[in-house]
DNA sequence: CTGAAAGCGCTTACAG
DNA sequence: CTGAAAGCGCTTACAG
């Protein structure tokens, strides 16, 4: 069925069918029902490929998500475990919006040419990514880009610095400093002045905001950030297990541990178990992303909630807006968190 | 960046410089590297719609996800938390074998109708259906199907029966009778002859057979089916609690109770725990799904391991093959689970 | 081996 | 308010 044929049973021409179907103003009711009728009646809906080309927009978003392999564990590639409340949530409010989403994983730099070249081939309006990690390739796009960008979690000031003059981007973020600032008030206010901490991938801009955060909170109260209780866990539960067994050899251990996500948190409960220590009684541990687990372990998780619904809401009504105006435009939003206080802490004994 | 200028500046024809895009063979090296320079000079990418609506395939497959509201809990949409690392892994083969993937989300049985409606708009080649539910639209859709259709977790007899003559459709399915059937035989085995059963959304597939083959597996040991057993949790963490909150108020328990997700198990080792009793001393609990929070909580949970990315994998490749086919074909493949032991359970007291 | 031409199914000035 | 015509950027017989 194409729009020849409406046109044809409606007795209408094309430009007719064509007008209706894109709710055009100067139609009338009569001359619209009748081919709405026929629309109906042979349930007709008109060949995107053609649209597109013949000027309307792709009516697409690409979704972008960075993963990292766990090396140690190849089938557990949602590394980034929160990435399925988010993922969904994004094609949630973009399918509200009247665009389709085409997903995408990358897994390295180089997949991030995937991004331009989907530009190229025009297959989408404009693009959303998430767990962005800095790189050249990234670096590139936002220095080139042409087409609206929603970019989660990644330095706004970088953006502004160095994109074209006529970008159209926004940065969504979460107060990544005062959720971290609000883990290390939380356990001072517990009596712990031994706390450690567990980074998460320095590339990303949240992780990289969380320690940051950690040692500026720190320092603030006047607390010393001691070497051996720093762990580079990476978001990687290997890295944590490594990290964590080689500081439970060392024999030195802090009070309370606050890690960068959930994920490892959990890791780091485990390996303190299976040394014979308990949480919260021996040493306290709290998380980060409040993701599915967190509610669910025992004892159950402290930890920082991610506003992930928000999160994305924000990405997808931003890039929304941006395609919509032509003018050049940088935006970012940061959205709060929330210290979800449950099981994991404890004064030190 | 056009074809036409491609063309021009390699001073060859359109549709020399289509051949060579597209790999044709009757191209003499010479011309086609001519072409390739000023293809990779100029970074060209050929426009998607227009070759689409010159007949080309548009390289890309829809993705339908079957969520479950969790009406107590609407932040939580990924009711079903196994579909996040299943999606991943179906955009990465996808992504392997060169296609592009459209992600949607469909939440009530009316939202079923944007699969026919993708295929009208030409927007996809074939689709892979997750976590279908059974209903009228999906029926109609499997009775008229005239593009490429990969279902996981669908009764494929009801394909065969329902499917057009034209039909190309690939189930794909795990064993989940003998899942179930894993399950009884280990509790059996530690002595267990009170079990339970907390049922999935049954318009599911594979929560039908679960319940199906745990009925089957009793009646072959001759073990009672006590219907205030006989839990309807809907794989909804809501209605879990409140059914588990009745049998204990009820009083009467199992010793054993088999959940037919992990994260119905996980409430409901929760809510007994809530209740003053342990587990697995007072009763024991296994899941199913082996997600990633089993490992991680105390006791780790005993959990059917489903083979996630495999029917990912086969979900993808079996896709592929029949959109590289024009043959009518209804292929079928059940894969294989396996019961992952660890501390949930005991003998009875 | 290669090019000129038709055609894919729409939309959009333009003219009336 | 409505239609005829041009055009979007490719691919593909067809002819040579």
């Amino acid at each position: 069925m194409k729009s020849e044929e409406v046109a044809r049973l409606a007795g209408v021409s094309r430009s007719t069918v064509s007008r209706v179907i894109n709710n055009y103003s100067n139609v009338p009711d009569e001359t619209r029902e009748k081919v709405m009728k026929v629309v109906r009646e042979h349930n007709y809906m008109p060949n995107t490929s053609a649209r597109v080309l013949a000027g309307k927009g792709t009516d697409t978003i690409g979704l972008f998500i960075f993963n990292v392999h766990d090396e140690n564990n190849p089938g557990h590639i949602y590394g980034n475990s929160y990435f399925g409340p988010f993922v969904n949530a994004v094609v949630d409010r973009c399918n509200h919006n009247g665009y389709s989403v085409l997903i995408h994983t990358l897994y390295k730099e180089a997949d991030c040419l995937r991004i331009p070249a989907a530009f190229s081939e025009k297959r989408m309006d404009g693009a959303i990514l998430i767990g962005t990690e800095k790189n050249e390739a990234i670096d590139q796009l936002i220095a080139r880009a042409d087409h609206p960008l929603a970019i989660v979690d990644y330095n706004p000031r970088a953006v502004s610095l160095s994109a074209s003059p006529q970008a159209r981007i926004i940065t969504v973020n979460s107060g990544d400093d005062a959720g971290i600032a609000d883990c290390v008030d939380y356990l001072a206010g517990l009596g712990h002045c031994r706390i450690g901490f567990i980074t998460g991938r320095l590339l990303t801009w949240s992780a990289e905001r969380r320690l940051r955060g950690f040692k500026a909170c720190m320092k603030g109260r006047s607390l010393h950030v001691a070497p051996q209780w720093m762990l580079s866990g990476d978001f990687s539960r290997q890295k944590t297990l490594v990290a964590m067994q080689a500081m439970l050899v060392a024999g030195d251990l802090p009070t309370a541990l606050i890690a960068s996500n959930d994920d490892m948190a959990l890791v780091a409960i485990d390996t303190l178990r299976n040394a014979g220590l308990r949480v919260p009684e021996d040493i306290s541990v709290i998380g980060y992303d409040d993701g599915l687990a967190a509610p669910l372990v025992r004892p159950a998780l402290t930890t920082v909630r991610m506003p992930f619904l928000e999160m994305a809401g924000s990405a997808v009504e931003g890039l929304v807006a941006l395609l919509a105006d032509e003018e050049p435009a940088i935006h970012t939003v940061t959205l709060p968190v929330r210290l979800i206080v449950r099981e994991s802490c404890a004064p030190p004994s």
